[in-house]
Parts: structure tokens; C-alpha cells; sequence
DNA sequence: CAGTATCCCAGTTGATACTG
DNA sequence: CAGTATCAACTGGGATACTG
């Protein structure tokens, strides 16, 4: 939906793609994991989890799982002892990367005005 | 911040220009009132009450007040009895407008996939 | 190692009534 | 008309303990 699609139709932003797009990044923690998978990846649980620090386990856990259930997180898991579980981003992701960037650049240019 | 200085710093996405972005348009109304305001501008409190529906007057309140402070939107109040409020956007709000194109355009294609 | 399960609190949002 | 005040409900997220 454009903007130009708005007008006198919004009732629920869950509704409209931005709403979706929301859905999907908006997460308190997707973004950070999103942009860490992608310098990182591939990667493992508790590698992602000390790369972001302050996050929980339960956290962690629940936002990969959202993320892989939107299809913009592939996990690869190896059926050894101990577990061993990969996780990296999918096709996607990887075009939702030039969007994120573009939300950081108006960050930037906007942060101290 | 790009994502290439995320590496191994991130702590508190609230510290990074993603962070502050987020902030500025994350509420789970802002966007729409950004883009109705795109549409309609200027409008009065009410008048843009209707154009959204479901929401509180205590939300777009509040909203409204946040979204001012940050320098997004801009009121005018009319001295005259009954009172006439006229809200719009600021320029600073008028370069984010491509930045949530791609975030719209993002949520049109991968919405179903 | 890679998670789950459980409990709980704090902040957000909603409903309703009221006001300058 | 353009809000504010108050209280209730919902929900996200954290702490901790446990498991295959």
C-alpha cells in the first residue's frame, strides 16, 4: 500500500504492509540480531548471545524463533553431542538489508536536530 | 551507525541511530498518523481522530505530543472559542516520507512469501 | 551446548468520565 | 472543539531454575 492508499482507509497498521514489515523487524532485539547475522553469519546460539550482550536466553531464543517462522532466519542444526545449531540469514533478509540502512542514514542525519 | 560498526558493539540498540529512528517512529500509531498527515495536512484533532478510527483520544494525545517533540509535527492553535487545533508535518517529517516508502514497498513484496 | 518452563513485574494501551 | 484524569486490562520482557 502506497501512501496515496492511506487516505480514509487505516483502521489497523497490523492491516498494511508497513504493518507487516513492523511485524517482522520491530522486535525489540530483531534488528540488532538481524544486523549481527549479518556479519556474523553463520553463527551459533551462544556466540550471537554474547556478540549482543544484555539480551536473555529466553529472549534470544523467542525472537530466532519469530524470525524463522518469517522466513528471514535459516537454523542448521547438527545432530552430535554436544548440540551444535547454526543460524544465518536467508534470501529474504538480505533484501530487507538495504532498507535497514536506509533507516539508520536518517538516524544519523537526524539524531542532533 | 552501518551495519559494519555494528560488529561486536552493539549493547542497547536505543544507543544507535537505528535505535533513535525507531523511537521517533516505532509508537504503534505514529506511522499511520505520519502518513495521514502526509495526506491531509493540516488537519484538526479531530478530523484526523476519524481518518484513523480506532484510536483513543488519549493515544493520538499522546502521540501527537511525542511525534511535536521530536520535532516531526507541527501545531498550531487558533485562539478562538470553540477552540481549532491544525497539526502538520515538519520538514524533518517530510525526509522521512521515502524512508517509509521502502519499508511499505518491503512489506508489498515479501507479505506473502 | 542449546535451549524450556515458570513466575512476575513494569510499562503500555484501553475505557470511561470529565473540563476549559 | 480539543483535549485531560483516572482506573483497569493487557502484554512484553526479565530472573531463575531446569532439561535433552
Amino acid at each position: 500500500m502506497s501512501m496515496a492508499e492511506y487516505k480514509g482507509k487505516v483502521r489497523n497498521i497490523q492491516d498494511t504492509p508497513f504493518g507487516y514489515t513492523m511485524s517482522v523487524i520491530g522486535g525489540k532485539w530483531k534488528m540488532v540480531i538481524i544486523y549481527l547475522l549479518a556479519e556474523n553469519q553463520p553463527i551459533r546460539f551462544n556466540d550471537l548471545k554474547r556478540q549482543i550482550g544484555a539480551i536473555t536466553f529466553k529472549m534470544l531464543s523467542s525472537q530466532l524463533k519469530e524470525l524463522e517462522a518469517d522466513g528471514l532466519v535459516k537454523r542448521k542444526e547438527y545432530p552430535q553431542v554436544p548440540p551444535k545449531v547454526e543460524y544465518s540469514l536467508t534470501d529474504k533478509a538480505e533484501t530487507l538489508l538495504p532498507v535497514l540502512e536506509k533507516l539508520c542514514e536518517w538516524g544519523v542525519k537526524n539524531q542532533n536536530n
